[in-house]
DNA sequence: AGAAAACCTTGACCTAGGTCAACTTGAAGC
DNA sequence: GCTTCAAGTTGACCTAGGTCAAGGTTTTCT
């Protein structure tokens, strides 16, 4: 786990920016995406990166806006959401240890979402020219590069697949089996990791929906739902139903 | 363009299978991913490669299959597509010069989706083997790797963008602009790639409701269709249209 | 603590797009 | 030229999920 990080401990200075390299360099090496990338290399990418503290709700990068490299977290949760008017549709939620950002970095393309901070968040922003340089200069870190976008795009299909072929039931489904991890644990219990609103978004339906879906579930037995708190009864009859065709 | 290769008279033995170095060095010589890449790597990896011959219907690769490598197209047209039992989506359409299966190719995971040839086919596959290795040894093919994953991943997330936040009509108004490229002449004519059945599934609606939609567009003096071939009457109206709301 | 602001739930109703079924058209083989 | 078959069209109807409106419940702020 990431936990053995004291990052909550840090203060990052007032105005919400900080350059403490102890603190830069700790986080980026528990990045799975750095992983494998020498311990000095490391501590060059802390040197050009700069700790932003972002409160709740706090935008940081609105849609459309150059990101200025990519981000990690070292805590606290994003959200990478695509907008228009009236409409939102939340693409991911990123959390600890995860970064956001690596294609548009790269590309030097505008970002395709906005993110906002879910909670009081610390991001830890890696510029692009520190990236591209790094990319070029340490074949370890380019293939690591690739192998994460390569699993990214993967995921991205995935999510393409279930919102074609499945409906909100499974999608939903899938998503708690998916929250409960890789345990076999017939029951256990899993917290949502933000408000209903958004993983409805997130999910591809509209917080109303989500409520009817849930208190579905809990019908059906599958799932007891307290607050943010989601008991799971029956494990393998969830991930079946997420299984299920539309 | 990539027709300043005469592949089409090339003949492929007969039961499907060619090893002939000079076609597969010229095929992917075209292809973008191997542009930037020292002509004795590319003569490699042709050496290594195979190129195989579909017939119009044929199955490439059956959904969960682990793809051998990737696959370079030299004629002829495939899909990607997402199916379960009796539901079909296709994720994508491949031409000559693209390729498919990178990212399953380099983390050696099955592959997410069927590929099938919808016109009869020439594709180069490239073993998943030279291609890590490749990547290990040149840089330069590393650093082109990395750009052709991040573009698909930027590609999929407006994907995954206009699917959720544009309505069925806005979907296909951005198709067929798309489909009429660059050029911002007021009116020109394009050609649909293939049958208005799949075409309907790639933009993620039913055959019937993509009559109903070009019926509509038509009505409305967008366009006029006359089978594959789209008279386009009003581009920025139809550019204009594709951006407006759900 | 108390007020204000998010967040969530529920019911009544609506709509984009899907489903089904009949019919037309066009291309492919004999 | 006639048959066959796949592709496309059209109409009548259905449904998952969205929209609107009205409460109810947590949080958050002062």
């Amino acid at each position: 786990m990431h936990q053995d990080l004291p990052v909550r401990d840090i203060q990052p200075n007032g105005n919400g920016a900080s350059r403490d390299p102890r603190l830069l360099e700790g986080v980026l090496a528990n990045v799975p995406l750095f992983r494998g990338v020498a311990q000095h290399q490391v501590a060059d990418l802390a040197a050009r990166a700069k700790a932003i503290h972002f409160r709740r709700g706090a935008t940081v990068c609105g849609r459309g806006r150059c990101l200025p490299g990519l981000y990690a977290i070292a805590y606290g949760q994003v959200k990478l959401a695509f907008r228009s008017e009236d409409e939102e549709r939340v693409a991911r939620i990123v959390g600890p240890v995860e970064t956001f950002g690596l294609a548009a970095a790269i590309l030097g393309r505008p970002a395709p979402y906005e993110a906002v901070a879910l909670d009081d968040s610390l991001l830890v922003m890696v510029p692009s020219a520190a990236v591209l340089q790094m990319v070029e200069n340490d074949p370890r870190f380019a293939r690591a590069v690739i192998t994460d976008l390569a699993e990214r795009t993967m995921k991205l299909l995935a999510e393409v697949e279930t919102a074609a072929l499945h409906g909100g039931v499974q999608r939903l489904a899938g998503y708690l089996d998916a929250l409960a991890g890789n345990g076999e644990n017939r029951n256990c219990t899993v917290r949502l990791p933000t408000t209903k609103t958004v993983i409805a978004s997130r999910l591809g339906i509209k917080k109303e929906t989500l409520s009817r879906l849930l208190r579905d579930l809990a019908h059906r037995g599958l799932i007891a739902v307290e607050q943010r708190e989601i008991a799971i009864h029956d494990r393998p009859g969830l991930a079946a139903l997420a299984r299920e065709e539309a």
